[in-house]
DNA sequence: CGCGATTTGTGCACGCCTTCACAAGCGCCT
DNA sequence: AGGCGCTTGTGAAGGCGTGCACAAATCGCG
């Protein structure tokens, strides 16, 4: 533990990097942190002090030396012969995530999905609270959706500059969905989820992450094309080849 | 153009199917395909009949040399010089994602989230369809959304056998996932799509694919906390101007 | 009929990520 | 205190994916 290595001050920055806090985190690191993230809350509750790589990367369904690599890329809080201390590492991974800070979240567009959206109960548990709903439906303005009033799309840019919105999460239908990106990146929301099946246009500084819920079948369905196309093979090798847990993400 | 290649030479790394229809499609290309499936149907509708690789790769926001390295592999309908004929790549990409055959997915856990994915529009109109929903909850069973009855999980064997269920979705909490995942192999199904957030243990055969909506949350805070710490570095926010960039895909 | 414009298909190099294997470090037991 | 076993952190190797740059192929036109 000791210091950050986050402090400006930390001499060795491995890199020519003159400020920015944070070493250079692979993508693929990023994207795993948030699962190692929730397998440590289990085991915290679970009880337990410390834990080993072997442990949790079992309880987050990776390779072991994986995950070492990955936490070494923030500093390692971890002792030789004995393992992490999973309140410290939970502490760490937070602070890297930036969820030390209670993010607020916009919701654009509350149709099927973004109803239950409203309503997912890991958004508050998870770091994040949904402060305003959209829609551009006048039916649906005024509608009371899980404590919070559903208001016209116009009225982004005055709520934005009320709370400082972070993230903005676009459930509209596809044809929506790049005004909406326009107009969360007019009241300056710098983070978009999109769950409409588009690709959207935006700034360099504007970072997107999609979500296609039909897509995700549509690769399941390759998959299930795929064996059923074995099946009628000689039995050989019985499938080990493909069976595993894809995260969301690429 | 040509034939397909199947046992393409490649020094052996190549195990001789026999039969099936399919090269080693790179896993990468896989989780694309689907999007170039969206993108040539909206192209499709506007009235176009072929397209260049460079206009699909930006309906579809990708790179141009790696739209066309992707359709390569499943043997390239492109003709050099005009492009790809639309129609045609439609039925190929659909082929090969096994999408040309309907396939029956059920909904396990009608909850918040799944009484939305019951409903949602996307499944139906891109292959899908949804033949049962569960619950293990008798006071929701019973139910009717969007035309279905919920059931209780424990009809769950029942329903397979009537129907040949190919793809199940869970959307309970996370800790009745792994127990419906058990029962879900045990019912024959063999690709699920899993919205707990946990880990799930499953026979190598049986394909997971994980959709964590917090987890998508936390890597864009990653995001955003890392560029809040850049703010006391230059550049400037460039407005809206020549918007474009990509999407953090990694 | 040939030429130029256009676009596909792909060889190649580069960089990222994963995985192995092992030295270094730490705690515990004797 | 010293040795032993366990676990981390990491160097190195290999694999995969990406993107460039270009040859091959095709169409349209003079």
């Amino acid at each position: 533990m000791s210091q950050q290595r986050h402090g400006s001050t930390s001499g060795g920055s491995d890199r020519a990097n003159a400020v920015p806090a944070f070493p250079d985190l692979p993508e693929a690191t990023i994207a795993r942190l948030p699962e190692y993230l929730r397998a440590l809350h289990n085991l915290g509750e679970g009880g337990a002090d410390t834990i080993s790589s072997e442990g949790l990367a079992a309880a987050a369904g990776v390779n072991s030396a994986k995950l070492r690599k990955d936490l070494s890329h923030l500093g390692s809080y971890g002792t030789r012969g004995v393992g992490y201390d999973i309140a410290l590492l939970i502490e760490q991974i937070e602070y890297v995530l930036g969820l030390d800070q209670r993010r607020a979240v916009c919701l654009v567009g509350v149709g099927n999905l973004g109803h239950a959206l409203a309503g997912y109960d890991g958004f508050a548990s998870r770091g994040f609270k949904i402060v305003a709903l959209f829609d551009a439906d006048p039916s649906k303005v005024g509608e009371r959706i899980h404590g919070l009033i559903v208001r016209h799309i116009d009225e982004l840019p005055q709520v934005a500059v009320e709370e400082t919105i972070a993230i903005g999460v676009i459930a509209t239908p596809a044809g929506a969905a790049q005004a909406v990106a326009d107009e969360l990146v007019a009241a300056g929301v710098t983070s978009i989820l999109n769950f409409a099946p588009c690709v959207l246009s935006v700034p360099a500084n504007v970072d997107v992450r999609k979500v296609d819920l039909a897509i995700e079948l549509q690769i399941l369905s390759f998959h299930e094309h795929r064996k059923a196309s074995l099946t009628a093979l000689p039995g050989g090798r019985s499938a080990t080849g493909a069976g595993n847990q894809e995260a969301v993400g690429s």
